[in-house]
DNA sequence: CTTTCATGCAAGTATCTACTTGCATCCCTC
DNA sequence: GAGGGATGCAAGTAGATACTTGCATGAAAG
């Protein structure tokens, strides 16, 4: 009501595709969801690869991302901080991802668009426990490849799976927190016996080109 | 051409089904796949839904699962071996799999019949963690629903992204060994300096009802 | 007041999809 | 060779879906 125009429909778009997917997402159902009437849609974006093809793009993937400081300063928490807002956004559109990644073979475009967000995390992810290493925070030997894949994946993994199988999966309040440790943990880095008592330092978000 | 019937059919109907999804997975193009004629399809299973739902059964959720030693023996080799064996699983059935958990909130009772599997994977992963920490080869307060989430996730995970994002993750070879490691690490375990190259300990299957 | 522009509405088209029916054909068994 | 059961094939039905067209309406701008 408010918007009755192209926001107001993408954001339409964007909740009826995270339910039913992109065949199930018929014109009708996003034009019933908006409340406006199904020709204004192909009036404004033309067909309905168009429209969902904006609404998946400014309303999923383009995103605030989290960022990591350069040189760690207290690890726990800016790690938890960081996954906190990952773990945060992936929870956010865990629908909008489940039906995105089904469309992998058929719409590789969007697969491209998709891929963006975790290899940026990731990147950024590695290059911290990088350093972490090189600072003598971590054992000599530990791969930060590989404990970065296994903290993004479980964070992933967590996210997805909640409203599965939640009885398995810490809650999700806790769960960045206990990812983080065990992580640390893992590549050897002794855990702070007070860390869980602080405020987790806020990961400043910073808006992608 | 050698099957010609039930299981041929349902063969062509779970390999649609991996590619196209429940709505992309026309009688049309499952006729086409198995080489019949579409109406065979329909007098052999009555409708649509009947046969995926079949062939979604018994070729994705019904399998051999992996089972773990009651009482930990070499706890490197055998959560390797392990692993190994969940991870092929998710790694040949990925397909199959996002298209399930895409389908969440429409049929419901696919998902049920889907969350059986990680869920059973999960109890005995983290069966096994708990006896390990309990026979004082792990730290005392680890907790192993916590340890049993990340490594069953990281899993999950890298075998549902490979298809996306191989270069930020081990080689596939490797996966399963590197996360084990990374977990048990992450619980306490002392690393065996050796375990990476004994041969794994083969995980016997065990058929579900 | 008039022009303009966005929208709603009713109707229609072409294609696809699940599913049915009637009949011909083939193979196996007796 | 006759009968039966499974299959193929051609055709059709009913509904959904993406998209179009023509016209009425209503509000804002000149």
């Amino acid at each position: 009501m408010a918007l009755p125009t192209r926001d107001h429909i993408l954001d339409a778009a964007a909740h009826v595709f995270a339910r039913h997917g992109f065949r199930g997402s018929t014109t009708r159902l996003i034009a019933d969801e908006a409340k406006v009437n199904e020709v204004t849609l192909f009036r404004l974006f033309g067909s309905k690869d168009a429209l969902l093809g904006e609404a998946i793009r400014t309303r999923v993937y383009e995103r605030d991302v989290p960022v990591l400081p350069d040189e760690p300063g207290d690890p726990h928490a800016e790690l938890t901080a960081w996954a906190t807002a990952e773990y945060n956004h992936l929870l956010t559109h865990r629908s909008s991802i489940r039906q995105g990644m089904s469309e992998l073979g058929e719409r590789p475009e969007l697969c491209k668009c998709m891929a963006q967000g975790p290899r940026g995390g990731y990147t950024r992810l590695r290059q911290y426990l990088k350093r972490l290493v090189e600072t003598g925070h971590a054992r000599k030997d530990a791969n930060p490849m590989h404990a970065a894949a296994m903290l993004l994946g479980a964070l992933f993994a967590d996210a997805m799976g909640r409203d599965m199988l939640p009885e398995v999966l810490p809650s999700a309040k806790q769960a960045p927190a206990v990812y983080v440790d065990l992580a640390l943990r893992a590549i050897g880095h002794e855990a702070r016996k007070t860390a869980a008592r602080r405020r987790p330092a806020t990961a400043r978000p910073r808006r992608t080109a």
